[in-house]
DNA sequence: ACCACCATGTAACAGGTTACATGATTAA
DNA sequence: TTAATCATGTAACCTGTTACATGGTGGT
């Protein structure tokens, strides 16, 4: 007991049940709303994993018969399904360092026309730029709300911010590098 | 033209192959010896790709011959997989926040015993610590010799950093709930 | 006697993507 | 009339992991 694994896909998708009956479409949506933050699956995922979850016990569903509009199955955490997500949120996250392909193209900056590199540089920080204003000005509310919510809200905006003053550096030293060699 | 595309771990290999010829497990170690920072996939994973590089016409191999250990495949990369290589290196790269799965176990906080997110979360932070360390030790020469590989240690330090602040105030806010509650 | 290094690979599996397919209802 | 919303799914593909298999050489 206590061997079940399950991924972060399916604890992701379990802890949203754990607010109540959803559909696959519902729990997409609640997915994108969140910005996508930390957690943002294609649907035809969750459409699979879903039933997935129902053949080994950690959710029911139950088929909706709508007129007017598609019908719809709506998933229900069972026990099971609980105890899962519970042993999946105690086991110690893994931590690792990013691996984003920015860094790769950098690494082998040599390999590129500065001037590209620097393009490259200058675009992650306005889209991290892009990030950090979006997160500063969403729902104070919901922030304050939940102490969970609003922590990883601050995560996001203090990896924005670092990833501001990183790209801003490495543009300095990259122009100045380009000037120079002019 | 032009709309061939490669994967991030072709191009990884590639640009390491841009500095001569060499064998998949060359190519492995060097990557591990970079720390991983940026890019480390699994042995099984080189020695596949290797092959399908040769088949695409983007590198050659030839085999040596060895007596007293194993003979080796020794990939050179071709005219067209430096050509490929250049598209991908100038393609803007995908910016895409952080994904770790200590924010979904984070956000489903209110599921999981506040002394065990702690927990989690002073983990975070010590491998935090250790990567900063690490960072900050290693070659003073290898950075000196090469601005890229500097900036991208510097991308470390700073996430790492930005790791460090966040995990340490969300552990004050987490205990500081805590004893309040108590 | 044992372990690390050299060197390549296979097999089984897990997790994920994009594009395609369908089709009624409702608001601009 | 055009587009978004509701609602589910399939097919083809890609990328990646862990565990297993082999076996000589050289150092402690």
């Amino acid at each position: 007991m206590g061997a079940a694994k399950i991924s972060a896909t399916d604890a992701a998708l379990l802890g949203l049940l754990t607010r109540g009956e959803s559909s696959g479409y519902d729990l997409q949506r609640e997915a994108e709303s969140s910005g996508g933050l930390f957690w943002a699956p294609a649907k035809s995922r969750i459409y699979a994993v879903l039933p997935q979850l129902v053949a080994r016990g950690y959710a029911t569903s139950r088929e909706v018969i709508q007129t007017g509009r598609p019908n719809k199955q709506l998933y229900k955490i069972s026990k099971a399904g609980r105890a899962v997500l519970q042993e999946w949120l105690e086991e110690p996250p893994v931590f690792e360092p990013e691996r984003a392909p920015l860094l790769l193209k950098l690494y082998f900056g040599d390999l590129l026309d500065p001037e590209i590199l620097i393009e490259h540089v200058r675009r992650a920080r306005s889209e991290a730029q892009a990030l950090k204003r979006s997160l500063e000005t969403t729902p104070a509310e919901a922030r304050a709300e939940s102490m969970h919510v609003d922590l990883t809200v601050r995560h996001g905006l203090e990896w924005a911010r670092a990833m501001i003053r990183w790209t801003s550096s490495a543009e300095q030293e990259l122009t100045a590098r380009l000037t120079a060699q002019v």
